[in-house]
RNA sequence: UGGGGCGUCGCCAAGCGGUAAGGCACCGGAUUUUGAUUCCGGCAUUCCCAGGUUCGAUCCCUGGCGCCCCAGCCA
């Protein structure tokens, strides 16, 4: 008898070497790490890191540390540290008490260099930064070793304790790892460890006046955590050999192994750090957290879901085979969340006002509405049906298109949740604009789609009696650029940018309930999309919402 | 043309020598007071190409082709 999971797990080649590791005997559980470098705000591709560092961690029952790999204090800020952190809480993980930074390692990161250099293994660099790029050699062309390389192990222990103390200013020494200036691999050709910097850190303070290299302090970082599967990007396989020589070569506590996955690039979107700032700073955006910004930031104040952006990346799943996800992946799984959880309201976004000169003046219905036409236990609502209501500019045609189902003159409609009503004329002013519809109603169709003379009615609208309307500025976003692949090529990235990424409604009418709706509730406001109230702009007096996602819609895809 | 990787449906992705999972997209059709949802059905005789090994290859071998990464005192 086997005792099988009852839900198999997407399958792929990090969970089987986990496996493997688990069965052999080689771990008896797993330790992942996400490890951000606190220089700016996380985006959607570090989401995907994240469920996948805290995901294995969480599924093989192992645990998952957050890191800040803090080894660079001329680009780390506390602010990033607080948004990291926040980012990842939002999406749902949990380090618990496993919060680490690699600055807390310094001092054994230090000694560590001290022995290297005992063991004749490292050494203090004099050239400059423009003689070591020479002496380094190039990609088809052996290096050459440095004068300095052959220094006595006194002179480089008195050297590199000097350097610590603060003696040298910066740029004029580094410590290097003694390898091989021959080394086809780049990373081996006697790689810098130390670097002399007199700027404070956000983390340690001003104790130190050298700081470590990304290379020199990973490996061994994760040493000391105890972590078992170091899971980076595909861009650090080729520093694999060097993250192995520093285990091989200092009495590290632990031998964590590195693995490589395939970074996430999202159609329609830019995802490097430098050109997301680029739009913040020129003010394409509204900051890191503009909702049509791929940081968690933006996508958060947007109204996506936690769920949603998690769905996405399991969905997405994991492999070393560079991929382009399109962004419709991930619209959809924003979509499938919310229309499980999303309560229906009805909002006029571009509102046109139609008389139903039939109904008495002075008469109000109070009508039930369902909250979610599937979920009978969402409950539902009261929505108020008078005289005058808002209609959707774009639910009236004048001459309308083949195809088109919803109001046109002489034409008739079921109001959602209302009557049927029939559009009997148009008033215009003198330039011929519409200036409000008039029709009448059916005092009997209020259940069903059916006329009295059984006809079925082939459109349903939405609207909002005028009188009870509530006014507010809808924001609705499309992507921030119109090409599938702004990143390619060496043109500038800008030029694709979308001139009508976002487009702001000043006087849309939303029906009475929505006055209250509270800031976390998404809604569905009944064939225009699911909406969020701005977290920032909307205020009790002025409503603000953003659109999250618009909903599927076979109809214009025909136009 | 140094080294390291990758190449399975439009986009992802399982598959690990035994005769191509799944998701998204797309195309039908049904239900529907959201042109939404849901539901049913369709969607790779073929796995970059060419040889080879094998009874049998997407999986092994050889040779091509294409793409990505590496020459920061960034991570």
């Amino acid at each position: 008898m086997s005792t099988e999971q009852a839900a198999p797990l997407a399958n792929n080649f990090l969970r089987t070497i986990i496996d493997d590791d688990l069965k052999s005997g080689k771990h008896s559980g797993i330790v992942t790490r996400f490890p951000p470098e606190p220089n700016g705000y996380l985006h959607i591709g570090h989401a995907k890191s994240i469920c996948i560092n805290f995901g294995l961690a969480r599924d093989f029952g192992g645990r998952c540390h957050l890191r800040f790999d803090d080894t660079n204090p001329a680009k780390e800020e506390q602010e990033y540290i607080d948004s990291i952190k926040e980012s990842v809480r939002w999406l749902g993980f949990d380090w618990g008490q496993h919060l680490y930074y690699a600055s807390d390692n310094f001092e054994q990161l230090y000694q560590w260099a001290v022995y290297l250099i005992e063991q004749n293994k490292a050494y203090v660099e004099d050239l400059s930064f423009e003689e070591i790029r020479a002496y380094r050699g190039t990609l088809t062309e052996a290096g050459k070793e440095s004068p300095y390389r052959t220094r006595s192990v006194e002179e480089n222990l008195d050297l590199f304790g000097r350097m610590r103390a603060g003696e040298f200013p910066d740029g004029t020494r580094v410590l290097r790892a003694k390898i091989d200036m021959a080394s086809p691999n780049m990373s081996l050709r006697d790689p810098v460890l130390y670097r002399i910097l007199h700027t404070p850190h956000p983390h340690v303070g001003d104790a130190w006046k050298i700081y470590p290299m990304y290379d020199f302090a990973h490996g061994q970082t994760d040493a000391i955590e105890g972590i078992t599967h170091s899971i980076c990007t595909l861009e650090f396989e080729s520093h694999r050999p060097l993250y192995e020589w520093f285990l091989d070569n200092l009495p590290v506590p632990a031998r964590p192994r590195q693995y490589e996955f395939a970074r996430l690039n999202l159609t329609y979107t830019v995802m490097s750090k430098r050109k997301l700032q680029e739009l913040v700073q020129l003010g394409t955006v509204s900051g890191w957290d503009d909702p049509r910004m791929p940081t968690l930031a933006g996508i958060r104040r947007r109204g996506y879901t936690p769920a949603a952006v998690r769905a996405f990346c399991e969905q997405i799943g994991v492999g070393r085979s560079d991929s382009w996800i399109e962004v419709a992946n991930l619209e959809e799984c924003v979509r499938a969340d919310l229309n499980e959880t999303a309560p229906r309201a009805m909002a006029v976004l571009r509102p046109i006002k139609l008389v139903i000169d039939n109904y008495p003046a002075d008469q109000v219905e109070e009508m039930t509405a369902a909250n979610h036409p599937q979920q009978p236990e969402m409950g539902s609502r009261s929505i108020y049906f008078s005289r005058e209501i808002w209609i959707d500019a774009d639910d009236f045609m004048e001459t309308p298109s083949k195809g088109f189902h919803r109001l046109t003159v002489g034409g008739e409609v079921k109001l959602r949740s209302g009557y049927i009503i029939t559009c009997t004329g148009i008033t215009k002013d003198e330039q011929g604009n519409i200036v409000e519809l008039h029709g009448e109603y059916d005092p009997a169709s209020r259940e069903g789609i059916h006329t009295a003379d059984g006809r079925k009615v082939k459109g349903v609208i939405h609207w909002v009696s005028a009188a009870h309307a509530v006014t507010a500025e809808v924001r609705l976003f499309d992507r921030l650029f119109s090409d599938p692949n702004p990143d390619r090529g060496v043109a500038d990235y800008k030029q694709f940018l979308n001139p009508a990424s976002v487009e702001i409604l000043s006087d849309c009418k939303l029906e009475a309930s929505l006055a209250g709706a509270g800031i976390e509730t998404r809604y569905q406001f009944e064939r225009m999309g699911y909406f969020r109230q701005d977290p920032i702009d909307s205020l009790p007096g002025k409503l603000v919402f953003n659109r999250i996602v618009t909903l599927r819609d076979t109809w214009v895809k025909k136009v």
